[in-house]
DNA sequence: CAGGATCCAGTACGATACTG
DNA sequence: CAGTATCGTACTGGATCCTG
């Protein structure tokens, strides 16, 4: 099966990866990731609202695309932890400093919205 | 009506920003507009795969925020200019950086995939 | 030319149930 | 605990047609 997707990253690989990175949550595990390494349920409750199916699924996507190593305990009951790679490091770092900046000016963007709405 | 995206962002206000700069479009118009000034087209022409839908709905929604400027010049045919706002640029340099450097690295991330691949 | 309106397909996503 | 599998739905987003 091919996917358009699939087509459209072909003309423009690049744009995969930073849609990894930017995509809902991507985002979010990122920046919470670089807190520290962190289990399966405590990314879960650390960002809050995910699924377990779309924790798991990004989590995979990350880490093939080598921003994310999971370690796994042959143990029971099962512990897996996961962590940023160098690599990942230096995405995570850059995705916060977007996420820090939008925290800082929430307060301008919402005047902004309340100006847009008001007069349309 | 309400969505659960709605409910999602009350809880979180400052996502909802963060959310739409990192749009699949969004990265890719403010990308673009640090070029300078762009009209509907040229953006369109741009950016590549985008549908007028979607160009318009993210134009829009980047408008609201306070991060683009639209003006329309009452003309036949019409003409329509897009810029930033000194706080898109702010967010759209941020973005830029995480453009070039996921073009950067891509070839660590194809490389990372094909390991992944390879053992699975 | 710059979009609005409408329709529709595919996808993303969540809820639930199940397993090692 | 850390997932996978399955299912159903809401939404995204593209195609098409239409207008000032």
């Amino acid at each position: 099966m091919v996917r358009d997707a699939d087509v459209y990253n072909q003309r423009c690989p690049s744009r995969s990866v930073l849609e990894h990175i930017t995509s809902r949550w991507g985002v979010l595990v990122l920046g919470i990731l670089l807190a520290g390494t962190q289990r399966f349920s405590e990314l879960r409750k650390g960002i809050g609202g995910v699924s377990e199916k779309m924790l798991a699924q990004t989590l995979q996507t990350l880490e093939r695309d080598g921003l994310v190593l999971r370690k796994a305990y042959p143990v029971i009951p099962p512990r897996v932890e996961y962590s940023l790679t160098p690599l990942g490091l230096e995405a995570a770092r850059r995705v916060a400093e977007l996420a820090s900046w939008s925290e800082l000016n929430l307060s301008k963007v919402l005047d902004a919205r309340q100006t847009y709405d008001a007069q349309s």
